[in-house]
DNA sequence: AAGGCCGATGAAAACGTTTACGTTCGGGCT
DNA sequence: AGCCCGAACGTAAACGTTTTCATCGGCCTT
């Protein structure tokens, strides 16, 4: 279909050795020709086929992401970072989210060879034979929130643990007892570093109260649903910890609806401070990860790794840290 | 690097040929070669190379998205559909943001050329010039919300004007008289649309009301800013209209800050109706775009464009409607 | 004046696939 | 028995670049 680079050196009258040289700059063509090739490469509208270029290049100036999801804040959040980052590099961006688990996910980074230079992947249901058996080999890879084992790739992840230690303790230190925790789906790595942390904390400060678990989806709509059931619990609850923030904020609006007050009635924490968390009404108490900067951070290595490829720089293991980031949602503790 | 066609076909002692037709399905290999073949290329970890197959096949199974931002939700969702969509015709997604205006937005549009099968062009400060100049030539291409010149082009566009009068007489409907509007980026055709409704609608309903118009730039922050403007104007207007909803949030912010009640002080309306829309407090009164539709759909008219290449289907432009959602924040007029 | 060197240019190989076209071979038909 | 046909498979061209290597001048040096 298009004009290509022979078209280019027939209408210039030169081969297509000089036109290559010409338009890329490497030199070794008089003035005269490379003004003469730009004006015809410019007249003809040539643009170089990426795919033939970095068939021989071996270089695609592009990064694949593989993501869970592509919904929500944080997604945006973490893409934005990502594509910030990516900018500077030079690198575009193959984004493709895996939603259906392994099948899809491994078609995925199929569909990715030869066409990336390399590789973000944060699959927080994959575990470590998944991506052993489909990562394809010799690819620069960089883990994000993945279930880390040996040192084979480098990874970044948010410190779940010490996050939702946080949040814990901060709702125990201001005077909450009887707190619930809303999960994330099922088999999210994340979802069980922050659960785990919130029994651990309870049962170090407060042995007597039994923990209260609701499941959640990561979804307004799941937080939503838990925090019906919460405000019909009885005894009810004096606070609530959601997996993330945009469960809270459904949550949130469940137990407004039922009546209730927050943080009189019922206080709420969530994990991750998306934008909206500090314009939601009381503004969200929440663990917050610097989300754009964990993308930035892991095509910054990412692109560490491709550009000096090889050479013996260890495979880092970054843990992000989590800080508590105290609002409006549990402001105080009720009387009691 | 990696291991390559020829690989397989050595250690499976058969052509190249052979090993390309038993991969794809194309029949003329004996079951038993087959079986051969597949057994090497899963052994060998044979993954065939991108490039080096769409140079030949002229089909990558990649669409490129060129937006003008990635941050926030209104992009969030947008992406989430096209994704969804793509998802479903096995086409990946090559994303690009052209934050900072046309020379990078070409050189996206360079780089993508030989690497997609098509292209999602949302440009709103692009004018046809630059359109024409930098689109490559002969490859499927659909507009969103650009300002369109003639049926070069198909494109899908949200119907600002109607959107922005149902929220202006809306507002006028339910009592209110001083309306203010908030600005999105200059230049951007979207705002203008909206702005000019704005004026239209009171020009006609409320002549002997002036227009109160501030700037913005889409985010929260420009919001919040217009908010604290607007809670300290005399005479304070009584209802403000934002061009977008992440801006009406912020302003929400900023008012609820300055000791002013929403919707007895001043009302606030957005656009775009994205998720947390209905999760703020109050929930915010806005014109719905179906976003992840709007995606959805251009993406499906892409997807057709592709595969039934150069038939006389017409270039359609579609308007997508935007419909009113009414929510606590422009709940009841003050009593006057 | 002859030889050598350097800069500009062209020819061709290479990247990893797919596919058009041959070639071989076995079997069914006359 | 000879012929033809189709199935299985191999050879090689093609896709659009970049890059190595060779070639061709011209100019400087001796």
């Amino acid at each position: 279909m298009g004009v290509t680079i022979k078209d280019v050196a027939r209408e210039a009258k030169v081969s297509v050795a000089s036109v290559s040289r010409a338009l890329n700059g490497h030199g070794g063509v008089t003035a005269e020709t490379l003004e003469r090739i730009r004006e015809v490469a410019a007249r003809l509208r040539y643009i170089p086929h990426g795919a033939a270029r970095s068939l021989i290049t071996r270089r695609t100036h592009t990064i694949g992401a593989l993501l869970p999801d592509l919904y929500g804040e944080f997604f945006s959040e973490l893409i934005r970072g990502i594509d910030l980052a990516a900018r500077t590099h030079g690198l575009q961006l193959l984004v493709s989210s895996s939603h259906d688990g392994a099948a899809e996910a491994a078609a995925a980074l199929r569909a990715m060879q030869g066409r990336v230079d390399g590789l973000l992947v944060m699959s927080p249901h994959a575990d470590a034979a998944f991506l052993r058996q489909n990562l394809p080999v010799g690819l620069p890879t960089v883990l994000m929130n993945t279930v880390l084992e040996r040192d084979d790739y480098a990874a970044l992840s948010v410190d779940n643990a010490g996050g939702a230690r946080l949040v814990v303790e901060h709702l125990l230190g201001t005077g909450y007892r009887r707190i619930a925790f809303i999960q994330g789906p099922a088999g999210n790595h994340d979802v069980a570093e922050r659960e785990r942390a919130y029994r651990d904390a309870l049962a170090e400060h407060v042995p007597d109260v039994a923990p209260i678990v609701l499941p959640g989806e990561f979804d307004e709509a799941s937080g939503y649903r838990a925090g019906q059931q919460l405000a019909a619990m009885q005894p009810r609850p004096d606070a609530v910890f959601a997996a993330n923030d945009m469960m809270a904020i459904g949550c949130m609006a469940a137990i407004r609806e039922a009546g209730l007050r927050i943080p009189e009635d019922i206080a709420v924490a969530g994990f991750d401070d998306v934008p909206m968390a500090r314009y939601v009404s009381p503004a969200l108490t929440t663990a917050g990860v610097r989300i754009a900067e964990l993308g930035k951070a892991a095509l910054e290595q990412l692109a560490a790794q491709i550009d000096g490829n090889g050479d013996g720089t260890p495979h880092a293991h970054v843990r992000i840290p989590a800080e508590l980031v105290v609002r409006a949602s549990t402001a105080r503790a009720p009387s009691r």
